[in-house]
RNA sequence: GCCCUCGUAGCUCAGUGGAUAGAGCAUCGGUCUCCUAAACCGUGUGCGCAGGUUCGAUUCCUGCCGGGGGCACCA
């Protein structure tokens, strides 16, 4: 598919060449100006190669600009020589036009998809809360920016596996059957005990005689597993720790690490030569007792994963950041690369409700629910809110704004220009207004400054949807979801489509501005597991 | 004390090695005989501080200050 850059840099490799330039650059870089005064694209080239080139920058710029004012890449109607060098390009609208035509001719399934990562399989880890428990607001950031990055990715063409792994064994699991039996009874948990309002319901629903220990995690896997469900988040794979160890994969991974000469005994215990692979000390694979530390299975497990992806990625909360050196320590001792593993940290999640902020707190009342969220707010605004920003920034999640139907929720904004197109398919139909093949209809008629900034818009979506899974951030999806919305909008107010007066070759061109735009708003909503109402 | 992370407008947050740093909310004021006004238009003395690298730094590096998180033979 002809990307417009592609002409320009064809233009700008001939204009160096005919400058004179020698060892003509690698790459030459083509970006949107954010002010629109500078073209509709610029290069820097002249600013990058004036060294080579043995001459001012702005010179070799003017050199550049004569070349390809001579003869102009494809829509290009002028090239200017800009600032301390770069080469400005304008455009003709025709190349939004054509930028039309291709996200119709791709539509939802095949816009802005890309193959940098075809034939590459990736290991994705997210969530992996204790079965000790339901999701609270924090695991609910973690699923839906997970399961998004895992959209990106496949949108970039890598094989994806959803993991989550089950700490179903060890002093964690002990200390919650421990705690539903107490409130079975009637007693009070144990000091070190979950103490949640949840402990005593499921007591409460639990049969005489189940096995507390049994019963309270196939109870706590259900309710996290309805949670996900509901998020609209599936796994592909979960693994128990319990089965890890059971079918000997544990042992494989101590024997593997012994056998490479990274272990070693001292005071009664195995310890793992971490601290040779950067991280701060070694570490404990076996206690003095002969119980594994939880650190053992989680190597075993993390080896594992090798064989699902040449790329393996976890997803964690700050909260256990201190926990990366190690593991990635112990990858290394087992052999694997450095950039076959990827940990990616995000901050914590604050709610504030009636104006004050609420802790999460695991063992205290007062932890806010994922549940709560999506009875309050449904599973779309959930994720929506979510995905609204980067992962690096603590959240909080107003619950009282998040669930107000006004316009302070910005969630609504992307909602009601989905809710728009569809209002206008409505009225089509009902007015017997129907679009001819696009074949038919000439675009060259869409040059309304609005027209064309929605257009502008739809053209930035393949990078953004690159730019997001590079950086790991679906937030910028959502970012550019807004923008689009936003031109939409705005296009919406300043150009009627169905009124009398529009004439019916422009409202051909708008009907399938319109369409278009129906596309993008597609596929960014898919990338953020979100679906829109037809009508709010 | 050591390690990680963040610090951008009154508030919540985007953003980027480039040319005049942007949205939303809030404030004030405008726009429906017209496809949904949950929209649109106007209204803005901000990149924590100090060095360094660079033709160019809010962005990269170092130090400092401030917020959050982590430093177990717990998970």
């Amino acid at each position: 598919m002809p990307d417009v850059r592609d002409g320009l840099r064809d233009g700008l490799q001939a204009a160096l060449a005919g400058a004179g330039v020698v060892p003509a650059p690698a790459e030459i870089a083509l970006e949107r100006p954010r002010d629109l005064s500078h073209g509709e694209w610029s290069s820097n080239v002249a600013l990058t190669a004036a060294k080579a080139a043995r001459r001012p920058p702005r010179q070799l710029a003017e050199e550049i600009v004569a070349h390809l004012s001579a003869e102009p890449p494809p829509h290009v109607v002028a090239v200017e020589a800009a600032g301390p060098g770069f080469v400005n390009f304008r455009l003709a609208p025709s190349w939004l036009h054509a930028v039309l035509a291709e996200v119709v001719a791709a539509g939802a399934e095949g816009y802005a998809r890309n193959e940098t990562g075809a034939g590459r399989s990736v290991s994705v880890e997210f969530v992996s809360a204790n079965p000790t428990g339901p999701l609270h607001a924090g695991h609910g950031r973690w699923a839906a920016y997970g399961d998004s990055l895992c959209r990106l990715l496949e949108r970039c063409g890598y094989r994806v596996t959803r993991e989550f792994y089950v700490n179903d064994r060890g002093r964690q699991i002990d200390l919650f059957a421990d705690s539903l039996a107490a409130r079975r009874r009637g007693d009070e948990p144990p000091e070190d005990g979950y103490h949640g309002a949840y402990v005593a319901e499921w007591a409460a629903e639990m049969p005489g005689g189940a096995d507390a220990r049994q019963w309270g995690l196939e109870r706590a896997r259900r309710d996290q597993t309805d949670t996900l469900v509901a998020m609209n988040v599936a796994f592909d794979l979960y693994t128990s720790e319990t089965d890890l160890v059971a079918r000997g994969a544990m042992g494989e991974a101590l024997h593997e690490l012994d056998s490479r000469g990274m272990v070693y005994e001292h005071d009664g215990a195995v310890w793992l030569r971490t601290g040779e692979f950067g991280d701060s000390a070694d570490r404990v694979l076996v206690k003095s007792d002969s119980e594994p530390t939880y650190f053992l299975p989680d190597i075993a497990y993390h080896h594992e994963k090798f064989s699902r992806g040449e790329l393996v990625i976890d997803v964690l909360g700050a909260d256990h950041h201190g926990y990366v050196p190690r593991m990635r320590a112990a990858l290394a001792a087992l052999g694997h690369s450095a950039e076959s593993y990827e940990a990616l940290i995000g901050q914590n999640v604050t709610l504030r409700r009636g104006g004050v902020e609420v802790r999460l707190s695991k063992r205290a009342g007062n932890m806010v629910l994922v549940s709560e969220l999506l009875d309050e707010v449904g599973p779309d605004v959930t994720r929506l809110v979510y995905l609204l920003q980067s992962i690096d920034t603590t959240q909080t999640i107003d619950i009282d704004v998040v669930s107000a139907q006004s316009a302070e929720n910005p969630v609504y904004y992307l909602q009601y220009a989905h809710a728009r197109i569809h209002s206008l398919s409505r009225q089509a139909a009902a007015r017997g207004v129907r679009r001819y093949p696009l074949a038919d209809v000439d675009l060259s008629v869409l040059v309304h400054e609005r027209e064309l900034d929605v257009l502008r818009a739809l053209a930035g979506l393949p990078d953004t949807v690159l730019a997001a899974t590079r950086a790991r951030a679906p937030h910028q999806v959502t970012a550019w979801a807004r923008e689009l919305a936003a031109a939409f909008h705005r296009f919406w107010h300043d150009c009627p489509i169905l009124h009398d007066d529009v004439g019916d070759e422009l409202r051909q061109a708008r009907l399938w501005l319109v369409e278009a735009t129906r596309v993008g708003l597609a596929v960014a909503l898919t990338i953020l597991g979100v679906s829109a109402p037809e009508r709010l």
